[in-house]
DNA sequence: AAAAAAG
């Protein structure tokens, strides 16, 4: 299949193929031709799948034919630097189009908002905005969409996450009812399907999302208790090769201690959180894009759509609370066909969630000894019983960090995609079917044995759990 | 149980 196939204006092919567009992904390919029938769709897909190009190719394709005098699209997005992304790719493609486009969100100075209405005064055909700001221009009726013919709600489970749910539909009711609506989720939950049925008719579905990480990032853990995470975390930035690195944490006080400890550290570093101005915000990313920053300390704000070349490691200091957050996470490294590394600390408290993090992606993911200055870490025990005082298996031979145990672990690392865990542990080989959708209750084989630390025991745990209804 | 987004 071809770009051609799609029956494209010539000048957008043209564009495509300056832009080196060639084969279309999975999901353009579904969705481009029931774009282009003008069919509502939903689709479950993440970044990194070529999902922005799925709906904004054949919106320009329709867009270069329609009356430039008046808002044709509007796409919304949970946060502002994905906004400013989209309207990025979509300049790219305008440049070749003359279509004109115009990103929409707060944060800015008084100066930014009387430039968006400027903006929207010149006209565009496209408006990629964020719920806060776009809502405030709709209340100053600085935005008219009257002649609108498209709704791109991207990341539609964000949005629902961050509380947007009133605010999507308040927008809603501003548009034509008459109207294609585009929705984009990384996941299905029912208050999807409930906004869905609200404002869809009769869309048609794709389902190309597995909450499966890009094959080409290796996965890595390590057990620690809270003390250890510095040594940790500086073994990994010494022993993984990177030139761009994100250290992901949950929160922004933990970001900005942490960057306080990078920047004594003399570390090319900037933290990267919501309460930095906008213009701040967007100059660090600049400057990560750019390479003058190479080390990113961020919180989940940077986890979903964020496109930055050369991420070659990914770290999570903590696990985030949310297992889907994991996945777009470490969707940050191994972008564009390349590799990467993501490696995550575990600490006592967190080990429950990322079992459920396990459970969601459907693999296992190893848990590598600690290095020696770090000491020695705690059991992964996230099943953990309540065991009457006393026995149990206590600590007995199951540390992962076990002492002495570290030969051939070194080569871990960059190794060719495909094999990334290197084990029979990523038992994903299907094409991805999510019929898996059960939950162990039983403890798993864990750690114990102390022998080969990438592939202890898991499989067995598994098995186990037919019985368990 | 945390972040983000309007000011």
């Amino acid at each position: 299949m071809t770009f051609e196939d799609f029956n494209f204006d010539e000048k957008l092919l043209d564009g495509l193929s300056s832009m080196g567009y060639t084969k279309p992904t999975p999901i353009q390919g579904q969705a481009i031709p029931m774009i282009l029938e003008n069919h509502d769709l939903i689709a479950c897909a993440q970044t990194g799948t070529g999902k922005t190009a799925a709906y904004i190719l054949p919106i320009l394709n329709k867009v270069l034919h329609a009356d430039h005098r008046h808002l044709n699209t509007l796409v919304i997005a949970p946060t502002r630097e994905l906004a400013q992304q989209i309207d990025q790719q979509i300049e790219g493609f305008a440049y070749f189009l003359g279509v004109s486009s115009i990103p929409v969100y707060g944060g800015g100075d008084g100066a930014t908002w009387d430039q968006q209405r400027k903006a929207l005064e010149q006209g565009a055909d496209i408006i990629i905005a964020t719920p806060g700001r776009l809502i405030a221009l709709l209340a100053a009726g600085t935005i008219k969409f009257d002649h609108l013919e498209h709704l791109v709600l991207d990341e539609a489970d964000r949005m629902l996450d961050m509380g947007f749910y009133d605010d999507i539909v308040k927008i809603i009711n501003y548009l034509p009812k008459k109207r294609q609506t585009l929705l984009f989720s990384a996941t299905m939950p029912p208050k999807i399907r409930m906004l869905a049925n609200k404002i869809l008719t009769e869309p048609k579905e794709i389902n190309i999302a597995i909450a499966k990480p890009a094959a080409g990032i290796l996965q890595q853990a390590y057990v620690v208790h809270d003390a250890q995470k510095g040594a940790v975390l500086k073994h990994v930035l010494k022993t993984v090769p990177w030139k761009s690195v994100i250290i992901f944490a949950s929160t922004k006080e933990t970001v900005k201690k942490l960057d306080v400890v990078f920047q004594k550290g003399g570390l090319n570093a900037r933290a990267f959180h919501s309460d930095l101005e906008q213009q701040e915000r967007e100059e660090i990313l600049r400057a990560f894009k750019n390479k003058q920053v190479n080390m990113l300390i961020g919180t989940d704000v940077l986890s979903r759509g964020i496109d930055v070349e050369g991420i070659s490691l990914v770290i999570n200091w903590d696990v985030p609370p949310d297992p889907e957050d994991y996945v777009h996470r470490i969707g940050r490294t191994a972008r564009a066909e390349t590799t990467g590394t993501a490696v995550t600390l575990i600490n006592e408290r967190d080990q429950r969630k990322f079992y459920s993090i396990e459970t969601l992606i459907d693999s296992v993911i190893p848990k590598l000894p600690l290095p020696p200055e770090a000491g020695e870490g705690p059991a992964y025990e996230p099943q953990k019983k309540k065991n009457i005082s006393g026995h149990g298996r206590g600590g007995g031979g199951g540390r992962p960090g076990g002492g002495g145990r570290r030969g051939g672990q070194g080569q871990g690392h960059g190794r060719p995609r495909g094999e990334a865990n290197g084990n029979g542990a990523n038992a994903n080989a299907n094409g991805g079917e999510k019929s898996d959708r059960r939950r162990p209750k039983r403890r798993r084989g864990g750690n114990r044995g102390g022998g080969d630390n990438r592939n202890t025991g898991n499989a067995g745990g598994n098995t186990e759990n037919k019985g368990a209804a």
